[in-house]
RNA sequence: GGGGUGGUAGUUCAGCUGGUUAGAACGCCUGCCUGUCACGCAGGAGGUCGCGAGUUCGAGUCUCGUCCAUCCCGCCA
């Protein structure tokens, strides 16, 4: 291979003006346009793309060989392009390059598959496989490039907030109140284990008992569970946390931090403050702790009204403390049957039993349930919920959590429905920021019949609520708050607990973990939280999904370079690979017999 | 752990109630072509129908199992 000279402009950079100069230009070759008499090549690189003239004769051997994608290296003169043959699309599209000398780096094969805009439709798996070709498209270019912009607005914001980049560990130990951990054995500790973190939580908090005040960092976070378009087993948090900060000063802190995000990146402003919502009244008035705000289609409660209702589904769940949800969809009453049915099934798969509706019509409710209703009920929804004809009701009856949650997820199908209708447009160029806030600080746990932290055990609780600690635990709210865009959770964070006494009471107590367990795992914290530890709180903002959303894609494997399958693997270099017995045996380790091993 | 969808040429897909030699487009190969930029024209090659059983005279098509991918539920303090 020969040697590779300087490139002295890209291929985005040639305009009239370069007109008689001489260039070497470095890329891959886009498309080759051989007319026998003359041949044309599309140069490209990172930049943009530069038309290539080439006499076939002269290289004709080169010519003979050269493939799509491959690099090539061209030495040569930018010439006007005749008048009528000016390409307006492209930015070089005045100026071609006279080729003088043509040196092929790199020959390429032919591709698995296309790398034009067919490549969207090609196989998701085939693309990981190869995805240095998939990245070498624009709009995975184009997506790299925006995280780039986006990773460097955001340290430059930082910085002029006052905080320090600080890395933390990413080998910790491991904290099993939480998601399932990626474990590592030591080798140097036999049978010990440390844990890829969740996330730097326990660190970033010794950092303000440290002194540092304002820190953050892109931190690299796992999670061993089983993944989404938008999860990933190793995903990067913009991490952050201030000492002697309140949620006021937090929630300015971030939302400067997005409107200079927005401006910069996408060039857009973002109205600020963002609005607000408390926990229970997103569920109330949307069915989700992640409300989407860019339709409306609320929820009501119209429990009252089936209280005594002869409709006896209705009325047990309101006789025994339960919530009966409606939405109102007006001009949906010519509901289709597949439409219905694909809001049926939306509810059962969150695990409702069905899906009440009743569809208005000029001259009477159509229902399934519509013999049960009396006319005093009609009246009572109509006047509640200002009901006209061709309206359509959706009903669910259950516990107040589960029945929101389920007409929530049917809000956001009736929305889809309405968008295939075109009665309902949804931009993705609206972006509806909110802060969720309010939460319960505790959930009870069915399952493990005592109350578990709804967001993490370091949380603190509004202050004035701290006295019903003890006497009633579900009504403390946390000083917790999520950041939610157009139904997505962006991240959430928290104002902690700095007092060593609340914290141990909260781990003891309200969450019961045994004292020598806590001593065991978090000793070291209260230790750390009587030494003079400042109040303190933080956030974490998924960057991955942050700049999904910025990029108009709802999968954060496209802006991830290399992301892994639903299976955890990365089918390019196929890991997770397998290990030698010799490597097991090091670490003290043996697969069980039934467990595939190399 | 559970449910849905998909797997046919290099790629994207078609292939009807099971029935001759499994097709199309793009890509690839060969030849021709001096103004293309989705170049054009002519010709050609290319298939273990994911894999394994089964039903059948006969399976790309039906059944069961299995693998892979993807979407969702559980899960994600």
């Amino acid at each position: 291979m020969e040697r590779v000279s300087s490139r002295t402009y890209s291929c985005n950079a040639l305009h009239r003006e370069h007109k008689g100069e001489e260039v070497i230009l470095l890329g891959w070759v886009q498309s080759i346009r051989d007319h026998g008499g003359l041949c044309f090549i599309d140069l490209r690189d990172r930049e943009g793309i530069t038309q290539l003239v080439l006499d076939p004769q002269r290289f004709s051997s080169e010519i003979g060989r050269l493939k799509p994608e491959s690099v090539i290296e061209i030495h040569g003169n930018v010439c006007l392009r005749p008048t009528e043959t000016i390409n307006p699309a492209l930015p070089t599209g005045e100026i071609e390059v006279t080729v003088t000398q043509l040196i092929l780096h790199n020959l390429c094969q032919t591709l698995p598959f296309p790398l034009d805009e067919k490549a969207e439709n090609v196989s998701e798996d085939l693309r990981l496989t190869y995805r240095y070709l998939d990245l070498r498209r624009k709009p995975n270019q184009d997506r790299l490039r925006l995280r780039h912009r986006a990773s460097q607005t955001i340290r430059h914001y930082l910085d002029q907030q006052g905080f320090f980049e600080v890395e933390l560990p990413t080998l910790f130990k491991s904290t099993p109140e939480g998601a399932r951990e990626f474990l590592v054995p030591s080798r140097l500790n036999p049978g010990y284990c440390y844990a890829l973190t969740q996330s730097p939580q326990q660190y970033k908090q010794m950092l303000m008992v440290a002194g540092i005040e304002r820190y953050f960092s892109f931190a690299r976070c796992f999670r061993d569970e089983d993944l989404r378009a938008d999860r990933q087993p190793e995903f990067t948090q913009i991490d952050l946390e201030c000492s002697f900060i309140n949620r006021e000063e937090l929630y300015a802190l971030i939302e400067g931090l997005l409107a200079t995000v927005w401006k910069t990146c996408l060039g857009i402003t973002l109205p600020t403050p963002l609005q607000r919502l408390p926990f229970q009244e997103a569920m109330n008035r949307f069915g989700s702790d992640k409300p989407d705000l860019r339709f409306g289609i609320e929820l009501q409660d119209v429990t009252e009204i089936f209280k005594n209702s002869a409709f006896q589904v209705f009325a047990k769940v309101a006789q025994k403390g339960g919530s009966i949800k409606v939405l109102k969809v007006e001009k949906f009453a010519d509901m289709t049957a597949s439409e219905l049915a694909s809001l049926e099934q939306v509810a059962k798969h969150h695990g409702a039993q069905g899906l009440a509706f009743i569809k208005i019509k000029a001259d009477e409710w159509k229902s399934p349930f519509a013999k049960f209703l009396s006319e005093h009920e009609k009246q009572a929804l109509s006047q509640q919920l200002h009901v006209q004809t061709n309206d359509s009701l959706f009903f669910m009856a259950d516990t107040w959590e589960r029945a929101c949650n389920i007409l929530g997820k049917v809000r956001l199908e009736i929305a889809e429905i309405l968008k295939r209708r075109g009665t309902l447009t949804i931009s993705d160029q609206d972006y509806r920021f909110l802060w969720v806030v309010d939460f319960p600080l505790l959930t009870y746990d069915e399952e493990q019949k005592k109350f578990v932290a709804t967001h993490h055990p370091f949380t603190a609780p509004v202050a004035k609520d701290i006295p019903l600690l003890k006497t009633h635990p579900h009504q403390v709210r946390g000083q917790h708050y999520d950041l939610v865009l157009n139904g997505i959770e962006l991240g959430g964070g928290s104002i902690r607990i700095h007092d060593p006494e609340l914290q141990r009471f909260i781990f003891e107590h309200i969450i019961q973990i045994p004292h020598d367990i806590v001593e065991d795992r978090f000793g070291y914290m209260l230790r750390a939280f009587s030494f003079g530890a400042p109040p303190h709180g933080g956030i974490a903002l998924g960057l991955d999904r942050l700049v999904a959303l910025m990029a108009g894609t709802h999968s954060i494997r496209d802006v991830i370079a290399f992301p892994k399958t639903q299976k955890g693997q990365d089918l390019m270099s196929m890991s997770p690979g397998t290990v030698t017995a010799q490597q097991l045996a090091d670490l003290g380790l043996r697969y069980l017999p039934n467990v595939p091993s190399s």
